[in-house]
Formats: structure tokens, sequence, C-alpha cells
DNA sequence: TGTTAGGATGTTAGCGCTAACATGGATCGT
DNA sequence: ACGATCCATGTTAGCGCTAACATCCTAACA
């Protein structure tokens, strides 16, 4: 008795939910309880206009090629006519796709890292992928958090820099089952792909570089994030190995601006100067040049100065930047290569990527 | 007899969908089409984990000030135990809000559209809203493309760069009711909101600025864009007012490294060369100074140059250089903070934001 | 002429969440 | 003691789309 009260009560449920669907939308809007969107067209509208089923408008969007040339060009022609905006919200959570990836940089106003999106937006633009942005400001808890809330969206890639991630964010990453590329340092076990260059050669190559040209005395000067840190850490190794100087190190947390690269050598210059600085980025090592210049400290006479990166404006200033060159927009691209062809189905031989950065001799050093 | 046997047809499939309803989720999977995700967990499995209903997750999630602090307590508990990441994109569809805010710039590699972004992304963040990024590569045609799948994910907002679009962009924008700012220009008639400057006044401002300072011989270097074209048009105005010679105008499109601003310098010295030159960015007048370092063209006795938005190159370089200052990162948490109003509810009665801009005099002109 | 394959289109049943309304119980004033 | 009020929680009904399966029709072949 219970049970067919129940199916009654919910047989008309059911017959007036019908019924909706039957209606004319303006009609069937009477009833409902919430709001009118502004952007009331829905897929079923243009199908309705066209006589078709609301699949078949899908499918002149998603698989054109399914579809009869006449019965396409009709919904099309709807589509233009209705000003339908198809809501990729509803398809994402239909088809468990997002067709949304993720990127975390330090900080864009770091143009290095500009360049990596720029090329990873590039090679995810062609195949309809749009990118969600997030920046930790050099904050390594940071990370977790956006990371937690790119998953909540689910996004079908995240692109990550460096290797040296907040607690939680691998297991998390792992967890989510999506594609992942670490980028702007390399690892022997990444969380999923890596495309990058070792930071670490990267900073023995410069002390290589600079020993080979007869500096003994030598200095550093950078930042406090990982990737710094290695650099310095493959600097001093080469500087041990080759008996230079204790090398000094100044390191400022979170910059990249010329002015940090003047203070931070005017620092050098007042106590024991050194005769060779290597910069862990190219706007330092600028600063540094351009404070040299207005101290009447000749380069590389008297101090020879080495930048990272590689930025346009080493090949700019005078005398024109020695620099390690490391590949930014290749870097994007090839890991929004990597995730296009994850996403594709395809398998991904090789997970670790070593784009390699190249010591390009100027005239600072 | 037709609706009869309808009628019974689908009231099986009814009693179906109910039992799979109150069934466990690991036996109601068996005859369910689709591919298990990779994160099963749903709302309702923390719900029953807690033997309350999902809605009381949801508000866990969205207003806990709304549930009792024991239960949310135990929701809490539950959803840390089983690691559930809430579906936003499920969210989104049913509320209508997708907490994502669209930005389009040309390209973040120019850094001045990058300091705008991070002032944006800081304020929105901090409300929960994240960025969609869009670049045109100064492409006017792609900005529709990028609206148009914006407006497809139904983001809540949209922040614009200048105020000249591509055709459909205004009427698109209108129709999907949301807000939108314009920035880096100002405009009689904005789309709905806008936060910039005058570009043409900042013309006429460099322009009186080197005509005051005694400089006849005037010449422009910048791009093809509209911004950078206004602020030539609002030179070209004062240089004409004031009987200075014809602004001799070099335009390279889409670009903003020295090497630009070097070749353009070269191509004007090479001619009858100007007194004055006022750069549209000060990458392009990095570069200027750079070709005529190493030329020996005295900056600023045999040419003043003058760059254009402050970057903080400007400061670092020598001799310093004079700009236009323009506040990039401002700009973009005032649009921030305009959007966050009104997706807030508030009304908002400045809808042109006039930030100004000022000329820093330094040592280049 | 029946059979079958394959292309075009349709039907059904959700995806996982939240708005709106509903309900039930505690608290309060009168 | 009774309703009014309020707070905590629940029920219902979709949001707009697509996966999977179902059906229909045409053409091609035996």
């Amino acid at each position: 008795m219970l049970a067919l009260t129940w199916i009654v009560a919910n047989e008309v449920a059911l017959v007036k939910r019908r019924v909706s669907l039957v209606r004319q939308r303006a009609i069937a809007s009477v009833p409902r309880t919430r709001s009118t969107a502004a952007q009331p067209v829905r897929m079923e509208d243009v199908a309705r206009a066209v006589r078709v089923s609301s699949i078949t408008v899908s499918r002149a969007l998603n698989t054109p090629d399914k579809l009869a040339p006449a019965t396409l060009r009709a919904v099309r022609a709807a589509i233009e006519r209705l000003r339908y905006v198809p809501n990729l919200t509803a398809g994402s959570l239909a088809s468990n796709r997002s067709h949304i990836v993720a990127v975390v940089v330090p900080t864009i106003a770091n143009s290095i890292f500009a360049e990596t999106i720029n090329g990873l937006a590039q090679t995810l633009s062609q195949q309809g992928y749009q990118l969600l942005l997030g920046q930790t400001q050099y904050q390594v808890e940071e990370e977790a958090a956006l990371v937690d809330a790119f998953l909540g969206r689910r996004v079908d890639g995240v692109v990550l820099t460096g290797v040296a991630h907040a607690r939680g964010v691998r297991s998390r990453l792992h967890r989510a089952g999506i594609p992942v590329v670490e980028t702007w340092d390399l690892s022997a076990r990444p969380i999923d792909m890596v495309v990058g260059f070792s930071n670490r050669a990267a900073g023995q190559a410069a002390g290589r570089y600079l020993i080979a040209k007869g500096y003994q005395s030598l200095a550093f000067i950078g930042g406090t994030d990982d990737r710094s840190a290695k650099r310095l850490a493959g600097f001093r190794e080469v500087a041990r190995e080759c008996g230079a100087k204790e090398v000094s190190a100044v390191l400022l947390p979170a910059s990249s601006s010329p002015a940090d690269g003047s203070a931070a050598v005017a620092g050098l210059l007042a106590k024991k100067a050194p005769r060779a600085v290597f910069c862990s980025n190219d706007m330092l090592a600028a600063g540094v040049m351009f404070e040299c210049a207005r101290r009447q400290v000749d380069v590389p006479d008297r101090l020879a100065v080495m930048g990272f990166a590689d930025l346009p404006i080493a090949l700019g200033i005078e005398p024109s930047l020695t620099s390690v060159q490391v590949h930014a927009t290749e870097m994007g691209q090839r890991a929004g290569e990597l995730l296009l062809r994850r996403l594709a189905g395809d398998a991904v031989r090789e997970r670790i990527v070593d784009l390699g950065f190249a010591v390009v001799e100027r005239a600072s050093a």
C-alpha cells in the first residue's frame, strides 16, 4: 500500500516533468523556481528551431562530421540566428572534460615565466584548451591552495613551476589522475612529466665558464627559491672543486628587478669585491651593470658579470651580457604538447624532457 | 492505451532510478553506463558518512555559519577523511556562478600587462575568484574568439585591455549581462566599466614636456595598436599646436623589446636626426639608449629620450629614464574591486575611473 | 526481394551540485 | 498552554549538457 501511494505520487511528478519538457519554454518557465538567466537560449531551443533533437545540436558543435551536411548547415544557421552560446560548464559536467589546463607560476611579473606561459597558451589554444592562471608569489604554501582549487574545477591538466612542492601537492595530483607537467627544473621522480633543465648543472656551467676565464673570486646574486638555490649549489660545487675562493652569495627573496641587482652589488663592492658575479636573472645582472656604470667600475675588466635566462635585454645593454640561455618559450610549448598528447589518449614515452641550456658568451664576462 | 503503456514503461524506469539512489554506491555502479572517474568521492558520499543529507555538506562548504558547530565539525572531518574534492563544475552549473573571471591582454610577455594581471589576480583571489587568461597577441580578431569561449564558460566577469574591440564583442558582452571592465584606456561610452587613463592626454603631456624643455624636432617610436596610436595622436597634436616640426614616427607591430628600440632609433639617426624621441614603452626607450651608448650619441645632450610606463628599468639605466608613470598594478586592483562589488550585488556609481598618469622627470630628457 | 551493414538521428539517464521551499523542534512571550 | 518565531536540516527538482545505447532509413549486395 505504501509502495503504491509512493508510485502514484511520483507518477504525477513524472507527468508534470514531461509536460514542461514538451511545452514552450516561455510557458514552462512560469512554474519554474529559478530566476531566468540573462542568457536563456539553450541547446534545446536551437534543436526545436531546427526540429531535431538536442543531441544533434550537440553533435553539430562537437563532432560536426557525424552529421549530414544539410542538417549541419541548418543547425549552424539556427545557432547564429538565436545567438546561442553553448554552456561549456554543463558540457564539462556531463563529459567529465573541462578543456581547461591550470598553470602555476611564482609570478608572471617575471618575464621568464611569462614566456613559458606564452608558449603553453599558444600550444593549448590550438586544441581549444584554455588556461587558468595561478600565482604563488613565491609563497610555497600558496601552491597547495591553488592546486586544490584547480582540482575542484576538474581541470584536465596542470603545469607547475619547479619540482619542489608544498606538502600534499604530489599526492593530491596523483590521486586526481590527470596529466601534470613540472617545468623549469628536472627531477628523476617527477609527479608525472617534467620539461626543463638542470638548475644545478646550469650553475656548474656558469661556474666553470667564469673559472675558465680566469676569475678566482666569485659571487652570486639570486633568489631564495629552490631553483635559484640549486644554481648556487652547482656554482659553489665547481668553485670548490677548482679551488676558487669561497663564493659570497646575496640572496634576495622574490626579486628580479634591476634595482635589486644594483643594491646587491653595492653591498658586494663595499666589502672585498669579487672579480666576477653570477646573477640568477638577467634583470638582476642588468641592475648590477647599471650600478657599475654609475660607480665607474669597469665591466668586465674590474668586475665580470654573468646573467641567467638570456632575456632580450642581455643583447641590448652595453657591454652586452654573458648569460645562460634556457628556452623559456619552448619549455611551455613542450609542456603543452605533452599534455595534449596525454589528453588525446596517447602514451607519452619520454616523461623527462631535458631541454638543456647554453652559456652565451658576450662582452660582460 | 498509448498513454497507459507509456506511463507503465516510465514507472519501471522511475523505480530503477530510485533504487540506485538508495543503494550503496558500489552496488549501484554495476548498472551504470559511464566509466567511474578517477575521483569518485561525491558530496553524497560525505553526507552518508556523517548521516546527514548532501545539502548539509553543501552548506558546510558554502555557508558554514548556517550549520550547528557540531555538524560542521563532523562534516569537515569526513571531508578530510574521505579526501573529498568538491566538484566546482557541478556547483557552477547549479548555482549559475562560476567564480571565474576572464582577462584578455595583448600578451603577458609585455610586463606592463603582467603587472595589471598581477593586481587583478591578487584582488580577485581574496574572494575565491580565479583567472582565465586569454592573449590576443595584438591580433584584434582573436579577441572575439576569446570572448566567445569565455562566455561559453559562463565566466562571472571579463576584463579587457583597451576600449577598441573586435566586431561583435561589445554586443555579445552586453547580451551576456555580466560585469565587464575595460582597462589601459578611457572611453566616454564603456561597455560597462572602464579603469585607465587617457592615452591621448598622456601623449599630449609627453609632447608638452619635451617642448617645454626646448626640444623642437620630435620623433615617436611605438606600436601599431590602438593605445599607442592614441599616444602618438596626442603627441602630434601638441607638436602641431606649439609649432614644432612634423613628428616622424616609427611604428613597429607588437614590439616591446630593447632590440626593437635600437633598430628604430638607428633608422631615425640615419635620416635627419630628431632632437628628442618619445617611446611608447620603456623597453623600447632602453633599447634606444643602449643604441645611443654604442654610437656615442649623448643622452640627453644630443638626443633626449622619454619612455612610457615607468618600468623598474627606467630607474636602473644610466642616464635614468624620463617616463610617464601609469599605475599598471593599481589598474588591475581597481578593475578587480569593481568586478567584486558588482558580483556582490552592489551598484557601482563611478563606471569610469581615471587613474591618470604622471610625467616623471629623470636624466634622459 | 530479402538481408544486412552502416550512416544519421533519437531516447534515456544521468554528471554532482544548489535554489527554493518544507519540516520539525526548541525557545519565547503572553 | 499555545501559537509565533527562529534555527537547523531535509526534500524536491532541476542547471544544460553528453555518453551510451537504440532506432530508423537507405543503399548495396546476394
